[in-house]
DNA sequence: AGCCGCATAGACAGACCTGTATATATTTGA
DNA sequence: TCAAATATATACAGGTCTGTCTATGCGGCT
C-alpha cells in the first residue's frame, strides 16, 4: 500500500493513482519516493512496481532514469514557483510586504511532518558538480539562478543602496528556514526569520 | 592496546595517503569521495581501490558501510566544532564578537572552489527519518542538537528577551550561507550575512 | 472487422553492490 | 627469534541496479 504524495501536484492532485495516466503515475510515484527517500536510494524497479505499471511503458516515457529525476526536479520547481508568485502577487501587498509574503507561504509547507527539506537542495546534495548527468545538474543551477532572480526583482522596487546585499539575506533566511525545519523542526523557524527578514529590509531602507 | 581515537584528526592531515595507518587512510579516502560526490554513489569497491587496502582490512576496521558512513560523519561534526571553539574562544571578544566570530571562521572554507555544502546537512538529505541505518541518523541528529546548543550558549551571555528566536535566526544565516555557498557562489554570501546577524543581536539587546 | 498504438508481463543481460571466504605475506613485539 | 597479529590478494555468493528483449493483451478508430 503506498502512501500519498504530500506534495503538490497541481493537475494531478485529489485524483487517486490509478486513475491518473501511466506518465503521471510514474512521476508521482517517483516523486514521494525521490523526496521521501533520496533519489540515488530508490530504484527504477521500486518506482515502476508501486506505480503498478510495466518497465516498458516506464521507458516509453522516460528514455532514462536521469530523465525521470530530471522532470521531478523540474516539477518540484515548477510547484514551488508557483507557490511564490501566488504569495507575493497577492493584491494589496507593500513591496516589503511582497518580500516577508514569502515567509508567510512557506510556513505552513515548512511545519508539515512530511516536510524534509527543500527537494531541489537536496538533490544538490547528491548530484553535484562531479556528477555526470547534465540534465539534472542544469535543472538544479536553474532553478538557484531562477529564485536569486526572483528575489531580486522582489527587492528591486525597494530602490536599496545595496539591493544585492538584501536578496543574499533573504535567500539565506529563506534557505535557512529549510534546513532548520527539516534538522531541527518546532522551533517558531519561520516566525522569527520573517521578524528578521522585515528587520533587515527596514535597515536597508533607512539608509 | 592504545586505539587511535577516530576523532583526531591533526595527526592525519598533510601526511600523504600510504603513510597512514589502514584505517585513516579508509576513512581520508572515503571522506573525500563521499563529500566530493555523495555517500550512496560511492560504493566500497571504490574506497578500497583507492585508499590502497585489502578489503579484509577494509571490514576489519569498518564492519559495515553504514559505520564507515557514521564515523565519517562523526569526523565531520569533531571538524566543524573544533573551527568553531577555536573562533569563538578567541580572547578579547565581545559576547555579539563571540556569535559574529562564527561567520568570519566560515568565510574562508566557503569560499573554497572545493566547497560543497555542510556535509552532515547532506548527509541528513541522503539519510532522512525513512532510511534503516540508525547509527548514521543518530549521529546527524546528535550534529543538529548540538550546534542549536552551541549557538544557545553563545546567545545566552546577552541576556535577551527572546534568547532562542536570536538563536534560530543565526543559525539560519549559518545555515543558509552553507547553501547559499553550495549553489550561488560568489556573491559576498559570508559578509552580508554576517552584518545581517550583527544587526539582529544589536536590536535584540536594545529591546 | 481489422489494424495500430499503447500497455502489460516477465525473462534476461551485464554491471555493480555489500559482505564473506581462503590462502599468503608482512609487520610487530615479547 | 619466532609466534601472533595484521595486512594483502583474490575469488565468490547473492542481491540489486539500469536498461533491453520478446510475447501478449486490449481499446479505439477507420
Amino acid at each position: 500500500m503506498q502512501r500519498r504524495s504530500e506534495l503538490v501536484f497541481a493537475d494531478v492532485d485529489g485524483k487517486s493513482l490509478d486513475a491518473l495516466a501511466p506518465r503521471e503515475r510514474i512521476l508521482k510515484t517517483a516523486s514521494d519516493l525521490f523526496y521521501r527517500l533520496s533519489i540515488n536510494s530508490v530504484g527504477i524497479d521500486r518506482i515502476i512496481a508501486e506505480s503498478g505499471v510495466a518497465k516498458m511503458t516506464f521507458y516509453k516515457h522516460f528514455p532514462s532514469k536521469a530523465t525521470l529525476i530530471a522532470s521531478y526536479l523540474r516539477h518540484q520547481k515548477a510547484m514551488w514557483f508557483q507557490m511564490l508568485a501566488t504569495a507575493t502577487e497577492e493584491p494589496g501587498l507593500s513591496s516589503t510586504g511582497r518580500v516577508l509574503a514569502i515567509f508567510d507561504a512557506i510556513d505552513g509547507p515548512l511545519r508539515a511532518p512530511t516536510f524534509r527539506g527543500c527537494s531541489i537542495t537536496r538533490g544538490l546534495a547528491e548530484f553535484g558538480p562531479e556528477a555526470n548527468t547534465p540534465e539534472v545538474q542544469a535543472t538544479i543551477a536553474e532553478y538557484f539562478a531562477e529564485l536569486h532572480e526572483f528575489v531580486a526583482s522582489l527587492i528591486k522596487p525597494l530602490d536599496l543602496d545595496n539591493p544585492e546585499r538584501a536578496v543574499v539575506q533573504i535567500l539565506s533566511l529563506v534557505q535557512g528556514s529549510f534546513v532548520m525545519a527539516q534538522s531541527l523542526p518546532g522551533l517558531g523557524i519561520v516566525e522569527a526569520n520573517r521578524e528578521a527578514a522585515e528587520l533587515l529590509l527596514e535597515h536597508a531602507l533607512s539608509e
